[in-house]
DNA sequence: CTGTTAGCGCCTTCAA
DNA sequence: TTGAAGGCGCTAACAG
């Protein structure tokens, strides 16, 4: 590996000193036209670039934010971290990926590391920032310690949670409205004339989940439906988790199944689907479905997934964006209100479309 | 944010000097045991970690690798990276991911940045080592000054590309046998009798494609079959993709359709079969679908995807530890030889089942 | 507009 | 076994 220039040698190769060169490097303005031009040639021609950590010692900064969130290969998680990677790259700051595995996953995966661990890793880095995403804030039950070692993190970096607000925690919270998607599933199923809704998916003492169920009851209560419990279903975000939700709701309910379910997801759906098939019913001829959450691909699955826009990805821009402004001194919270949108497609049996 | 407190003040509260502060922080011997015990415990009582940035002054570490991709959102690349991500900080490096967005994608994202602003960028950042994965390097024709670019990166950093060596670059390498998964396919489909085999999605001019394409040829003529040109579509590697090709293989194919198709990856194979569905056919029954690269998930689809495991998850740990050791010295590049696995299902309409 | 200089926090000789 | 001192590359006063 060729050893680094240093700001130095460039100094001496365009004979002015270190500070001119520096002022340059930072486009300060008070260099003469002629030197600027002389020595910028020189940084060029060496390729030279300054070392991060002689500057990171004067102004502490590295220029990197860091993102915690459970598992990228999870879509929702995926297509967050792209926007928030590229916006942050696109204000000059590089991200830093850590995957905790704190949520169940279809590989089984586990990390020796506590969430805590990852904070102290997290600030060894340096970062200059700090977005979580999923895991532990998701909880309904945060433990009072975790509480304390966010704010901790918080005290020497910016946080920022995406999720809602925890109680005692300073940190930065980007919430949105998690109601309104289900809201419009309902109505559309009951514009179908759907009576008996059930709901797949989602784990239990999750905050999205229970939110998401919550909202489920109380729009099917605006019909004077009372859901039946036995219709819900929990159990986790995957497709194998769909698939053994509804294979439960269908062993469970003999005879008196819901005319309509409603997955937390897309990868739920599409499990659940796939346990249909194998109890030998159809979608949406037997039981019709929607998702609250839409992933890409879900138009190319048979049949197509009638699925909520949840703009994750809106969602991940202004994520980022909170956190850099927090960086640069900016401590309000942010609460995203965007309008979720129902895309009809086959697996709702609706023959309507957009 | 609270400032961080440094080795000095660590120095005074424990009456000594900075350097036997040093000395156990970094374990050196020669520090008394009583002393050792003492300092550790004020060090942490203020929770001290020591900065990077003054160390990476002496050093010129980071503990930071970089890895380049092009979309994270891509499974393919997303169970691959999981695995990067975690392999490396179980060696204590952080990952600072890349998403070049360097082929077309169902997003139609367009960065401003080439590859090369990229290595920019990398560099700047003072990663250990950087990891490429897809895009440029997949070409064909790779660019003389992508490779001199390459190159350049290479001297001053570790970089090991995932994928076929290219001419003329001096990078590190971890190539695999991509024939393999392809051969047993096409043995598969020949075993179920099956004369008339197509291809679809891949896209032109990548060498993945190419690699499989050709592998494809061969081992079909290895059964005396000549594939039909016509019988052949590529496109890229996304469900849309498959989508298209499928049909446009219908469609430039009246009466004389294969009865068996190969897909480049399960995202092709899904694009595929929802093509046929929409054209009045099912599959496995009027045509068969197996392909090149399982995801997850593909258990769930209708039909059951039968698909190769091409193990990329031990691809993954592969390169990182590749890329470790380089950054530890070692310099020659590796060909990992994996036996990819044929998984059956549904899609290939064989009853086999393992 | 430009140069000089004092650190930033740490590690590493070199002496003691 | 310990401490003192130099220097890593850069920026930010402070002088000129």
């Amino acid at each position: 590996m060729s050893k680094k220039i240093t700001i130095t040698e460039i100094a001496e190769k365009s004979g002015v000193s270190v500070s001119t060169v520096s002022r340059v490097l930072n486009n300060s303005p008070s260099v003469s036209p002629a030197k600027r031009e002389r020595i910028q040639r020189i940084i060029d021609e060496y390729n030279y670039t300054p070392s991060i950590f002689a500057r990171g010692m004067i102004n502490h900064k590295t220029k990197n934010i860091g993102v915690m969130l459970p598992d990228i290969t999870n879509p929702y998680f995926a297509s967050f971290f792209l926007q928030v990677e590229h916006f942050a790259l696109s204000n000059m700051y590089a991200t830093i990926l850590f995957n905790t595995m704190f949520t169940k996953n279809p590989r089984k995966y586990e990390t020796p590391l506590s969430e805590t661990d990852y904070f102290k890793i997290i600030l060894e880095k340096q970062v200059d920032g700090v977005l979580i995403l999923g895991g532990q804030i998701d909880k309904e039950e945060v433990s009072p310690s975790f509480v304390e070692a966010l704010n901790e993190l918080h005290r020497n970096v910016p946080v920022v949670i995406v999720g809602s607000r925890i109680e005692g925690c300073d940190c930065l919270f980007i919430e949105r409205n998690s109601k309104q998607g289900i809201t419009s599933l309902v109505h559309h199923f009951k514009a179908l004339g759907h009576k008996d809704i059930g709901f797949v998916g989602g784990e239990p003492g999750i905050r999205i989940t229970s939110a998401r169920i919550d909202a489920f009851r109380q729009s099917m209560r605006a019909f004077g439906n009372e859901p039946l419990e036995r219709h819900i279903v929990m159990s986790d975000y995957y497709a194998p988790d769909g698939y053994q939700a509804m294979k439960q709701l269908l062993e469970q309910n003999p005879g008196q199944l819901p005319t309509a379910v409603i997955a937390i997801n897309d990868m739920v759906a599409l499990g659940a689907i796939r346990a249909m098939k194998d109890a030998g019913l159809s979608c949406p001829e037997d039981i019709a479905i929607a998702s609250c959450d839409q992933f890409l691909q879900s138009d190319y699955s048979i049949p197509r997934l009638t699925s909520v826009d949840q703009h994750n990805e809106y969602l991940g821009r202004m994520a980022v964006l909170q956190l850099i402004s927090a960086i640069n001194g900016s401590m309000e919270s942010v609460s995203v209100d965007h309008m979720p949108q129902l895309i009809i497609r086959e697996s709702c049996g609706s023959t309507a479309r957009l």
